[in-house]
DNA sequence: ACCTCATTCAACCAATAGGTTGAAGGTTAC
DNA sequence: GTAACCTTCAACCTATTGGTTGAATGAGGT
């Protein structure tokens, strides 16, 4: 849990690894078909789907020799929560949302 | 306008920058002003704050001999809207989420 | 005019990211 | 058991990122 921003976000960086998840939405993937799409290496989607996992965006579970990607949309909706306090600035919530930024940039904790 | 999720979300992956949206959800702010809270240089904020820029996260306006920065809400809740369908997965607006991802999926746009 | 303040430019550096290829690990089917 | 399949590892390459420093530019204050 509490995966950090800063991974999170660079993992959405990338256009790859956003149709990737638009893809998961769909259904659940084995790493092979979640590659024929795209004309890059195999071993490239390999490395996106861990930087995938490594923000909590997506779920991996070996079922036999295949493996299953999943998508968590819990992860999203975490740093989803951050943006929108920006968007609804001057919102009814604004003070919430600046107790909540203000508890992020304290230095101890590291999930900022 | 339609400033492409690659950068936007290239520039919300740092911490230093959040930090500064952060700060300019309180209020405009000179770029000195912005840089005094960081241990870092002048020139890495400066920097920051370009690639902020050319997000479209926030705008600069040279008053004087003074440059200002500005939160810039509409940009941020542009990637929010792509988030969002994500983590209301199941919710009553999804095919209305996938109808924009595929228009987003379109390879002669390059907002995606 | 001159000095100071605000900001950026230029050159550089180390670390990271995204891609490649070829080989290696496991798993299933025959 | 061996061949085919799914996935990752390892080594490598190039471009980008985030930082530094010192000089340069530009605008005000006195």
């Amino acid at each position: 849990m509490a995966h950090s921003l800063d991974i999170i976000f660079a993992a959405l960086a990338d256009p790859t690894r956003r149709a990737i998840l638009a893809m998961l939405l769909e259904d659940d993937m084995a790493v092979t078909d979640v590659a024929d799409p795209f004309e890059i290496s195999l071993a490239a989607i390999s490395k996106h789907l861990h930087v995938l996992t490594a923000a909590g965006l997506i779920s991996q579970e070996k079922r036999g020799r295949v493996k299953w990607c999943k998508l968590e949309p819990d992860t999203l909706r975490e740093a989803s929560t951050w943006m929108q306090g920006f968007g609804q600035m001057g919102g009814l919530d604004l003070d919430a949302f600046e107790r909540f930024l203000e508890s992020e940039l304290t230095p101890d904790t590291q999930t900022f």
